[in-house]
DNA sequence: TATTTTCTTGAATCTCAAT
DNA sequence: TATTGAGATTCAAGAAAAT
């Protein structure tokens, strides 16, 4: 099981490499600073995301959703958030190697003062690189765009690092032979994974998945490396690094969190060397939505479609809606109600006419996906 | 053709409306210094990325410049992209109206500095969304992730800021019933659309593709509506914005761009009124008083109402309150006290009973709803 | 036991008009 | 400006319950 510190322990000799594959408990900052310079080849942080939230939150079936209201996520301003950013982040800074590299992730709340830090404290930006959550949260109040997507910036020590670790051809392979991009398809840490209690509750608010740490690891980091998680939580970055071959260190307060981080790492056996580049993210076709035949002028609006048999039509409009007569809604919406059923598939439903035949607008959507083909 | 303004004709008559759908010429700050205040609906800004243009940073070529200088340009340069885009934004502030949105769309080489002082200025984010690229550029040395999106800030100027426009239900329909995403997925500009000189040569070089305004002003904006570019460059912003019947105003400096942007937009025609209207939901529906069913007969006093599942019953009264033991108020209060909820909407909620089958008294809603169409 | 339906939940800055 | 009350609002997965 790995060993928890004390700042005291880690304090007292330093230079060795005891404090490797274990977990420091203490603040971020204090503990980093009990570390060896440059001692770290990468680093994984997910810090508090600085969330301000208004009161209570009911889905439509008047459940109240489980928000992270926890104290470490509160901060009085700003700039008291800045000024935490930056302490933390020049610690990181310190220890880590001159060929290391930071991965930072956070949401709109806290990313864009995270990055202006990283940049005025002279790390190197390689890239940002976007989470898209396969199954993230609704938007409950329709005000705003689904939120289904985390920011992570992946930075060097400095402007002219050279020697970083980047495995180019393994993301290559890992994605069927094109370039990895710059945006990732992975679902939320739920199910099996997640930790919970013995009441079942979550250990840990925002777990991340360990499929997320593993693309990061294998790509960014050796077998052999140091990963080092400041806001270590239930211990994602150290599971999968020990898995990885990779040693870890991880930072907590929280004496919980500990202790489930401590169990989960014991569980994890390492795998043999062969195995490690099989870790892929999942593929699933593409949603094209209706509208974008419309923004990439497939469909024109105002163009009539029909069905097969050209029993109905209706209008298409700029908003990638359908009118037919004084119904308006979605493709399927209105095919079902012209029809006079409860559902209908508008995409095999709706035909438009090309030349003296009728095609199904599905042909259309085809035609987008070939323009996506490898994107997921 | 949009008529191109100097920044004395739109100083000596601000108040006037004589720069709807022109473009200004001169400097940024300078040009939103001549409108008036509060007379903006949605803001569209594509700052300068690429730190390098503009004087900002100089950073032509890493290896040419020693550490010690590079370290203190990048501080300097830093804080005069800060400095500039405080003052744009600033400026932006002040002719948008209290309940306008901005959009500001950048890389990591600047969003991040844009997004703080966002946040700084107390402009409070909605969303970020992410473009991801279907064709991006590939990354030629192999030593990073291919960078395949780009970020867009969406923001209300204040905190407590209400009635932004938000057509969900129109974004919803679109996408195949499902609510829209914060990531989207368009081809970038090129082809047909990218407007090339007469060597052939790009017009602009970070033009933006249509379809992606096109979902912005679609999502954000209403018809009608005044939408500022204050870097307009070839004009994108402005030809989508008169294609769907929206006002533009573009604010630019260089010539050749103004020169492009007005032929382009000139050649734009505006979609028919019909295919512009915006698809709305139940939120712009008139409001119907549960009174109003019973003083058109649709429902007695004296009707018993269930839940769907008949577990919970009340009795309509005259006044158009309803009863359950005790309890009497409001078709919603009274919803939520029998299932022990804070709210309920109690038009969902109630059922009365047609034959054998239950249905919600929101279809007698409906049938009040018809009835009224017209008339107003 | 196998299949279908219902329930639960996840980093959330989540209403608006009338008074 | 703060309060009140009408009434609008969710997607995907996994687990649990029902058939």
């Amino acid at each position: 099981m790995p060993s928890v510190l004390s700042l005291a322990d880690v304090s007292r000799s330093p230079r060795k490499s005891g404090w490797l594959d274990s977990i420091i408990k203490g603040d971020c900052v204090a503990a980093l600073e009990a570390l060896p310079d440059q001692s770290v080849d990468v680093i994984f942080a997910d810090p508090p995301y600085n969330l301000q939230l208004g009161g209570m939150l009911t889905r439509p079936d008047q459940s109240q959703v489980d928000a992270v209201d926890d104290e470490w996520d509160q901060f009085a301003s700003f700039e008291a958030y800045d000024a935490f950013t930056r302490a933390w982040l020049l610690a990181c800074r310190r220890v880590l190697k001159p060929s290391g590299t930071i991965w930072v992730i956070g949401s709109y709340h806290n990313i864009f003062r995270v990055g202006a830090t990283l940049q005025d404290l002279n790390f190197w930006i390689l890239n940002d690189v976007i989470w898209r959550k396969a199954n993230p949260m609704p938007n409950f109040k329709g005000r705003r765009f689904q939120n289904a997507h985390e920011t992570m910036i992946w930075a060097t020590r400095d402007p002219k690092a050279k020697g970083y670790t980047f495995n180019y051809d393994a993301m290559k392979a890992a994605n069927d032979d094109v370039q990895m991009r710059s945006d990732w398809l992975f679902p939320i840490c739920n199910g099996g994974e997640r930790l919970k209690d013995a009441d079942g509750k979550k250990v840990h608010p925002t777990q991340k998945p360990e499929a997320l740490l593993a693309r990061i690891l294998m790509a960014s980091s050796k077998p052999g490396d140091v990963v080092l998680d400041p806001f270590f939580g239930s211990g994602t970055t150290g599971a999968v690094a020990k898995r990885l071959g990779r040693h870890f260190v991880g930072i907590e307060r929280e004496q919980a969190y500990i202790d489930a981080a401590r169990e989960r790492i014991d569980a994890v056996e390492q795998l043999g060397s062969g195995m490690l580049s099989v870790m892929t993210g999942k593929k699933a076709e593409p949603r094209v939505a209706f509208n974008t035949l419309i923004e990439s002028g497939l469909i024109a609006p105002g163009t009539v479609l029909t069905d097969e048999r050209r029993r109905y039509s209706a209008i298409v409009r700029a908003d990638g809606t359908l009118a037919a007569g004084n119904d308006v809604g979605s493709i399927h919406r209105v095919g079902a109600r012209v029809q006079g059923y409860d559902a209908c598939n508008g995409w095999t439903f709706w035909h438009y006419a090309d030349g003296a035949t009728l095609k199904p607008i599905d042909a259309l959507r085809t035609i987008v996906r070939a323009g996506m083909a490898g994107i997921e």
